[in-house]
RNA sequence: GGAGCCGUAGUUCAGCUGGUUAGAACGCUGGCCUGUCACGCCAGAGGUCGCGAGUUCAAGUCUCGUCGGCUCCGCCA
């Protein structure tokens, strides 16, 4: 088919010298142009990168006339001979810098007004302008790489769990509300007045249904939603590659997994993963860098410093071990000449976290400079100094208090301090899998028992008989994926038996006649023949933009949102007719600022 | 719900302890230019300083509020 007398011959970035003394067809858009007064040079560019295009008016007057008003972003098609560039004129920084289109057709397809912002990729703009104009921003190189890289992760992830026997199904998005987790997204129904469906925050119950059912093995690259507040690496709807097993245990799981990364990696850019992972237990993460989400790319380790203080005349530290708190320390290896600001700018940081103060020693080689140090015995400082392995140079941060502040104020300190000495490797890729979770987490709001994970991770064996008695004890069968500090994925070992599930929910105090309303339909379905089985899902998003190394996951989605939950290029959410109101049977309350 | 940073021309920014007519670069418009490639040269247009109060003889600048963007805490099974 041709378009205005034109067909395509080539991508404007795939003219090459083989191609000199062939006639070409290009379309594109006029990235730059450079106008002589007599010859004119136009930069051409379409998804696959930029050719120079000629207009000699000594080849044809009335086309260089016509190619004197091309500006910025017109959409363009051309006609013309490929040439050798000229000596001397060679652009080494283009691809197709040794060649040049000498143009004998030009047809203007649409202009461009004034653009809002240079489409130019070295120029900065602000992220709300971008987002409001997001098709002329994804017209720039760097974002039109980070969709291509991302279609390649998804297509490499499907090929290798297509070649491993699993089933792709789609589940369904207008779904039912699910009180545990995230705040769901409802969408009210017409046919039912006053009633809702909610948006998945996962497919989570479909695929254990789909493993009762015998698929045995499911994936699923599909939407989740959850309606709680944005961050850079959390979008109210994002994308999960998901996938779920039946008769396998956790290693099953974390194989193909690994298999996955390993595939996306290799697909994208290349980059072979070395396995099989690392793997550390919950307990030893927080207990050595204070997070469940350890960047491991770096040491600068947390010491447990509790049993060597539990009795020291230091009132602060003492009290904390008496209420049944921790005492942490932290060595940041030669930082001796950290100033006083900057000691007061990490206090600000750990405040954040909860922690009411933090205290160090500078340790010099003939003394220790420190408000705290002569609090401390002897015997308390040569073990404190000891445990922290400490040298001349270096300086020790402490902090105690409950195990949450601990964990969360020094796992904050030690990756603002890796930051500060720039002790991670940007290349790496330092993957790490987290097993042994607790299956529950206290909720000081509601004061009840909460799933860590969700109601339906499986206990360990072991662990069964103290889920009545002891839940805090209990460990789950669970197990996330961390590369360089951030979780890109989840899951577990389910519960497959209809008795312990009920357990679970009693647990949970949820009430049986709950449960039965919420969940009937899953124990229901596992009164039927449940496989054991077990699965994961990978923030898709995530792992894009840590193998592209954007800071932000709305640099890997085409049409993202800002922190409010706004679309800026359609304004949603947006108010409707009052008679789209009135079929739902809806009447929206005013709220207080109105 | 809370904390911090930011908001000045189409864009990116400068604008000091408050002080005449708010600047620069790029872009835009017009003109010149036959080998440039983020072309060059000349001329020109373009601003409710996010919005609203307040302090002051005087506010882009100080104070308070408000709106928006970003980062973070809470939240995210």
């Amino acid at each position: 088919m041709a378009i205005g007398g034109l067909k395509r011959t080539h991508y404007c970035g795939d003219v090459r010298t083989s191609d000199i003394g062939k006639d070409v067809v290009l379309f594109g858009w006029v990235q730059n142009w450079r106008d002589h007064g007599g010859v004119i040079f136009i930069d051409l560019k379409d998804r696959e990168g930029i050719v120079q295009i000629v207009f000699d008016p000594s080849v044809d007057e009335e086309i260089h006339r016509q190619a004197s008003k091309l500006r910025s972003q017109y959409c363009i098609g051309v006609k013309g001979r490929v040439r050798h560039r000229p000596e001397g004129t060679v652009n080494p920084n283009l691809k197709t810098g040794e060649v040049e289109v000498v143009a004998d057709t030009l047809k203007v397809f649409s202009e461009c007004e004034n653009l809002p912002f240079p489409v130019e990729e070295y120029v900065h703009v602000n992220e709300e302008i971008r987002l409001k104009y997001r098709y002329l921003d994804l017209r720039k190189p760097t974002m039109q790489k980070n969709l291509i890289i991302r279609s390649k992760g998804a297509f490499s992830a499907r090929k290798f769990l297509n070649e491993q026997g699993f089933i792709e199904v789609e589940t369904p998005v207008l779904t039912k509300s699910t009180p545990e987790g995230a705040r769901d997204f409802l969408v009210p129904s017409r046919l039912s007045p006053g009633k809702f469906y909610a948006l998945p925050q996962s497919p989570q119950l479909f695929k254990q249904l789909l493993m009762v059912s015998g698929f045995d093995k499911y994936y699923q690259i599909t939407k989740c939603f959850r309606d709680e507040d944005l961050r850079a690496d959390r979008q109210p709807e994002f994308t999960q590659i998901d996938l779920e097993m039946s008769f396998v245990e956790e290693n099953d799981v974390m194989e193909i997994t690994e298999g996955i990364i390993e595939a996306v990696f290799k697909g994208t850019i290349g980059y072979e993963v070395k396995r099989p992972f690392k793997r550390l237990t919950y307990q030893e993460a927080m207990s050595r860098f204070g997070s469940d989400k350890p960047d491991m790319r770096f040491g600068l380790e947390l010491k447990n410093l509790t049993d060597i203080v539990k009795d020291t005349n230091f009132k602060v530290f003492r009290n904390v071990v008496e209420k049944g708190g921790i005492v942490y320390g932290l060595n940041a290896k030669g930082c001796i000449d950290f100033s006083r600001k900057e000691i007061d700018d990490l206090t600000n940081l750990v405040a954040i976290y909860g922690a009411k103060g933090l205290a160090w020693i500078k340790v010099k080689k003939s003394e220790l400079q420190s408000p705290i140090v002569k609090f401390f015995s002897k015997e308390e400082i040569e073990g404190i100094l000891k445990r922290l392995d400490a040298e001349p140079g270096d300086l020790l941060f402490f902090m105690a208090d409950t195990p949450k502040v601990v964990y969360d104020s020094l796992g904050a300190l030690r990756l603002e301090i890796g930051k500060k000495l720039k002790l991670m490797d940007e290349n790496e890729f330092n993957f790490v899998w987290i097993t042994h979770f607790p299956l529950f987490e206290w909720n000081e709001d509601e004061n009840r028992w909460e799933a860590m994970h969700h109601p339906f991770t499986s206990p360990k064996e072991e662990d069964l008989e103290l889920l009545d008695k002891n839940p805090e004890k209990v460990k789950a069968r669970a197990y996330d994926i961390v590369l360089n500090g951030v979780e890109i994925g989840g899951g577990s070992i389910r519960i497959h038996r209809s008795d312990v599930q009920k357990k679970m929910f009693k647990a949970l105090g949820i009430s049986e006649e709950e449960a039965q309303i919420k969940f009937g339909f899953l124990i229901e379905a596992l009164k039927y023949g449940a496989p054991p089985h077990g699965g994961l899902a990978l923030g898709f998003d995530r792992l894009i933009a840590l193998i592209l190394k954007e800071k932000s996951i709305r640099d890997v989605i085409a049409f993202p949102k800002t922190q409010k939950g706004v679309c800026m290029l359609t304004d949603a959410p947006s108010e409707v007719d009052e008679k789209q109101l009135m079929e739902l049977a809806i009447k929206v309350r005013k709220t207080k600022k109105e």
